[in-house]
DNA sequence: TCGTTTTTGATTAAATGTGCTCGTTTTCAA
DNA sequence: TTGAAAACGAGCACATTTAATCAAAAACGA
């Protein structure tokens, strides 16, 4: 009678999927045939189901891990992607700021990086729209403003026209945005356009632009754009950037840091 | 006397799932069924039971442990003194929102317990100066508009003269806010000056005001002035006030709800 | 003791999940 | 562009699970 009982229940094949997705970032339906025991059936009917709940995509003869890679990584991403070369970035960007400057900190994890370590700094100013950021120096530290505006829940971030009601009465001396996609073609990208809003307008209202991103936002575009390269002073990014990138950015004219 | 005591009471059921679920986060029902050693009725009857009161996660064939909410690292200081009469005050200010209002939401701990409570709410929206009401919000649940302006560290919130720059650009149907403390004499009091200035800028700006305090800041005078008790459409307090000061502020005109 | 209420177990019809077949769509290479 | 192979979705049959209903057993109060 329990024979069959070794059959699975539908939500622990959802989960098994997902977690073969985490290594392995397309599965073919026949893998996952073969890997589940169930048949080509039921696999489509599971990423139909899956696809609906927005865990997966579908593709003809199988199934992508949601959020590629363009895509936003969700907040809790912390300390897990390009940790060190974030870190090798923030360090480098650091050494830009003067004293008593007025730094604005966009959101985005390699910017969070550089936020750290102002945590222990006093004669700087910060201006941010990222609670991340105003959560890290909400000890101590450097005096902080806030810009203020719509709270986005995907980045937490403030963003949106009522930004520019705060960003208009500071001076910002430098600063220091991240980005999602980054391309000579299309210039800076990000998937949100109240996002992207903020970002420009702070930008045009900072003396200098540094951009902080990790090699692998090169080449990608999102699909908001937020301005072009020439809009940033400077461009910080790890040194796993490939030869191909280098050259195209070094011909458009920009100045990439590599570290 | 118990002669037969062959079966057990429902409750101690429910607690063994529970425990059972703690191992194995996902349950065939005809494993509950040799696990407690009862038909599958009421191992479904149970199942109810528990979805219903939000332990578990019923699906086809067996039932899933309720994901394990991420319990909030959330300092809390002065929030655990008079936690319950907080927790009455803030339900009680729930029942004046009514759907779709802008609602503005003041720091402070009172507020705060009234901000968790607005956590499931998505027709409202909340404007704050509370880093730590849009922590509490920053899961989902209403659209959020923080003011922005010059941080505060031992409030965490949002103060000074560019709080007003948003502000003016937002209509508030209801305000909600905390004080250290109210008299007849000298009306609403608090210490910070820039955090004085925030709180009777957010008041003008809103058709409504409502006090949220517990009972201990009656007759304290605090170092400055952000308004007089009329400016407050309704005063919330928990029961423990003392006669004294009902008659007191009865006299004064203002009316109070203690619960 | 009796009658009432609550809980449990059994029965049955409805709902759900799975694998199969079959016609259609997509992909890839000639 | 065209044709073949692969992949897909829809419908069907079969098995399992579930909800609804009812009867029996136990607990309860008088």
């Amino acid at each position: 009678m329990s024979n069959i009982n070794t059959r699975e229940l539908s939500e622990v094949r959802f989960q098994k999927i997902c977690n073969l997705l985490k290594d392995k970032d397309v599965l073919r339906v026949e893998e996952l045939v073969t890997a589940l025991e169930v048949s080509p059936a039921t696999v489509r009917r599971d990423l139909a189901e899956l696809e609906k709940r927005g865990d997966v995509r579908r593709i003809h003869g199988g199934v992508l891990a949601t959020a590629p890679k363009d895509e936003e990584p969700l907040f809790d991403d912390k300390a897990s992607l390009a940790a060190d070369e974030k870190q090798r970035i923030a360090e480098s960007a650091l050494k830009l700021i003067r004293p008593r400057d007025v730094v604005y900190l966009d959101g985005g994890s390699t910017v969070l990086a550089l936020a750290r370590l102002l945590a222990t700094q006093s004669t700087v100013t910060v201006v941010t729209n990222s609670l991340r950021v105003a959560q890290v120096l909400s000890n101590g530290g450097p005096k902080m403003i806030l810009t203020g505006g719509e709270c986005r829940l995907l980045s937490q971030t403030m963003v949106g026209p009522l930004t520019r009601a705060v960003l208009d009465q500071v001076r910002i001396d430098i600063a220091f945005v991240g980005t999602l996609g980054v391309s000579v073609d299309c210039g800076l990208t990000t998937t949100d356009p109240a996002e992207a809003f903020t970002k420009e307008y702070a930008m045009g209202r900072a003396a200098r632009t540094i951009l902080l991103t990790d090699s692998s936002k090169f080449g990608k575009t999102s699909f908001v754009r937020f301005g072009a390269l020439d809009k940033c002073s400077a461009v910080i990014t790890d040194n796993h950037l490939s030869q191909n990138e280098r050259k195209a950015f070094k011909r458009a004219g920009v100045e990439l840091t590599l570290v």
